[in-house]
DNA sequence: GATATATTTGAATAAATGTTCAGTGAAATA
DNA sequence: TATTTCACTGAACATTTATTCAAATATATC
C-alpha cells in the first residue's frame, strides 16, 4: 500500500522523467504540456497540480541537471592525465548504465545555448562550467609533462566539447559504441 | 540601380540570413515569424510573399546546409592521417572566416536530432552523414598503421562527434580559441 | 459512517502565433 | 501618360497551446 504522499511523489517523478525525455527529444519549446500529460497518462489539468507551469517544470529539471554535475573532484591520481582517464571512464560507464545521464547533457546544452531559455533558468544552467574547473588540472599536467603545451583553457575546451559532442549523440543514439576513454584523453595528452 | 529581380533576391537572402541566426540561437520552434520579420525590417505579411510558410523557410535552410556539406573528397595525401589533419584545418579556417559555417552545424544537428522536426525535413538533414564517409579512410589508415586499432565506425564517430561539439560551441561562442587540428586528430592517430 | 481533504478530470479561457487578405503605393511597361 | 504588375503593410483570422476552474471521485481523518 502507498500513502498519499508517496503516491504524489511518484507521480511527480513520472512527470519529471517524461518531461526530460520529451524536452530532450523535441526541445523545450516544441514540447507541449499535453504531450507530457499524454505520455504520463494523466489529464493536462493535473499537470498543473504538480507543477505551477511548464517553465517551473523545466526549471526543476535544470536544477537537477546542475546538481547531477556534482564534480567528482581531484581524486587521488599519480598523474594529472590519470584524472582525465578516470573521469572519462567513469562518465562513460555511468552513461551506459543510466541513459538519463546523456539526456541531461542535451538538456543542459540547450538551456545554456538557446536565447529562448528564460533568463533565470539560463543562469542556473550556466553554473555548470566544467571547462574552467579542468584548467588547473591541465596546468598541473603540463608541469608534469604529461599534457600538451598550449593554452590550458583551449585544451580544456577542446576536451570538454568533445565529450559534449559524444554525449549528445549518445543521448539519441544509445546503440552507438562509445569510444575508449584513452582515445579522447589523447586530445590533451603529450605525445 | 537595382532591378526588381535583384531586389527580391536580396530580400530573400536577408530573410534567410536572419532566419539562420534565429533558428540557431533560439531553436526552430521558439523562433517566431514576427521575430524574423522584425530583424529583417519588414512586416510579417511580407515574409509570406517570400516564403510559403515558416516550415518552407526552414526547409530551404536545411537544403543549404546539406549542399554546404559538399564533401571535400579524399584529397591527395601521403597518409590517411593527413587527410584528417587537412580536413580539420580547412574546416576550422573556414569556420573562422565564415561564422555561418559553425551555425550550420547547430542548425543541422537540431534538425537531425529533434523529433519535432517535420519528417520530410529531417530526412533531408539526415543525408549529411560524414561519419560513414570517414570509415574507409580510417580503414586505410589502419592498414598503413597511422591510425589506432579498433572499430573504424567507432573511431569515426568519436572524431566526428568531437568536431561537432567544438563547432556547436564555437557557433554561439565565436570568441573562443579553436584547438589545433593536430590535437583532435590525436583521437584517431596511432601512438 | 460522516466529514474533510486530496486527487483527478475535461471543458472553458486566454494568450500567442502562423497565415491570409484587401488595400496602398511604387515601379515597370505600354 | 495610362495601365499593369509587384512589393509591401497591418489588421483580421484561425489554430494552437498554456493555464484555470468547477465539478467529480477517491482517500484520509474523526
Amino acid at each position: 500500500m502507498e500513502t498519499r504522499k508517496e503516491q504524489k511523489e511518484r507521480r511527480r517523478q513520472e512527470i519529471i522523467q517524461v518531461a526530460l525525455e520529451l524536452f530532450v527529444s523535441k526541445g523545450y519549446a516544441a514540447t507541449k504540456i499535453t504531450d507530457i500529460a499524454k505520455r504520463a497518462n494523466m489529464s493536462t489539468g493535473l499537470m498543473f497540480h504538480y507543477f505551477e507551469s511548464k517553465e517551473k517544470l523545466y526549471e526543476e529539471l535544470i536544477r537537477m541537471g546542475l546538481e547531477g554535475t556534482a564534480y567528482p573532484g581531484e581524486q587521488k591520481c599519480e598523474h594529472a592525465i590519470d584524472f582525465f582517464v578516470n573521469f572519462t571512464e567513469a562518465l562513460f560507464a555511468y552513461m551506459k548504465e543510466q541513459p538519463v545521464v546523456a539526456k541531461f547533457f542535451v538538456l543542459m546544452a540547450e538551456a545554456q545555448r538557446s536565447e529562448a531559455t528564460p533568463e533565470h533558468i539560463r543562469e542556473i544552467a550556466m553554473k555548470v562550467n566544467v571547462i574552467e574547473q579542468f584548467v588547473p588540472i591541465i596546468e598541473w599536467g603540463q608541469q608534469e609533462g604529461t599534457m600538451k603545451e598550449g593554452e590550458p583553457l583551449t585544451l580544456s575546451n577542446a576536451f570538454w566539447c568533445s565529450l559534449q559532442g559524444i554525449a549528445e549523440r549518445y543521448a539519441t543514439n544509445p546503440e552507438m559504441e562509445l569510444p575508449d576513454a584513452e582515445w579522447l584523453v589523447d586530445i590533451i595528452r603529450r605525445k
